[in-house]
DNA sequence: GGATTATTGTATCCCTGCATACTGTATTAA
DNA sequence: TTAATACAGTATGCAGGGATACAATAATCC
């Protein structure tokens, strides 16, 4: 399918193709970053972040979930994912309770100041979204979950 | 063009949307990270980070470049690009000079020991890339990274 | 039951980047 | 020439996440 007329323009075409790759790849984290500025700037009137923010939302859509479970949905490490719970709860929107069936477990809850935050969030989320994807078709941002997708199954082996 | 025949649907489609727009700035995050960590398995023999490997590639092809200048092609700031150079030239990779004509300046560039990282690292990006990207035909790669390219110019305002 | 294994949450230390303030040094304006 | 301004690099403090090791508690397997 390629015009492959000759090996220089095969090594050519390889060499731009990891070009290509690589700008991929580190666009992804620069994207990234761009996020979670543009996030944090959006979010920090009402004293949060980006990474605060998702948190809010799974704990508000999972009460009483476990910080494992909590950890999992956020895709982060138990460990991550527990020092963002103690920083939401010294902020006063999260609540910490012990689980009376196993008592490693401490169970994860909103405050009412917690869920007083989750409208504006969602409203800032709107903003946000219409922000990054101006200028995108439907089937294109469908396109961009199913190649970010692809990349973290073939980045999990 | 959508099948809009009630507004139940439009505004389910509506709340869809965001829900996918959502999911994809979190997935770039969730990528972007597991890129690192990927990153940083490869290399790790190497005694590189994902982000030294970068800050490698670009001073051996900038040579003499300010720090500034490595920050801009990084697109970090300057701050974080300077501690990078510095633990690099803690580790015997990269040597700072001053700029004999603007005594605020320091250049950068490689020692031998980094030079000699450039191929085997090289080596690894080949092996990296076409981990994450296998399954991928050329134009979606291509596509991914217009995707990418518009969100930051989407961000960038 | 008792010993081994697994799991939960935490603490510690690392890497990475942003923002800001600060020190020099150039550059420009007056 | 002097004063104001701009810029390079650095230091500090913050946020976010990974890896590991640990104590406490379950769960399992003799």
């Amino acid at each position: 399918m390629d015009d492959d007329h000759s090996d220089a323009q095969t090594a050519k075409g390889k060499a731009a193709r990891i070009a290509r790759q690589s700008s991929a790849l580190y666009a992804i984290h620069e994207v990234s970053r761009l996020i979670s500025v543009v996030y944090d700037d959006y979010v920090a009137e009402h004293g949060l972040t980006r990474a605060r923010w998702w948190t809010l939302m799974h704990v508000g859509e999972n009460e009483g979930a476990s910080q494992t479970s909590i950890a999992a949905m956020l895709g982060t490490g138990r460990a991550a994912a527990g020092r963002q719970i103690s920083k939401m709860e010294a902020l006063g929107l999260i609540e910490r309770r012990s689980d009376p069936n196993d008592s490693r477990v401490r169970t994860v809850y909103l405050t009412a100041k917690g869920r007083e935050l989750l409208e504006p969030m969602e409203h800032a989320g709107y903003v946000l979204f219409a922000k990054f994807f101006r200028g995108f078709e439907e089937a294109e941002e469908k396109t961009l979950v199913q190649f970010l997708d692809r990349l973290k199954a073939n980045a999990a082996e």
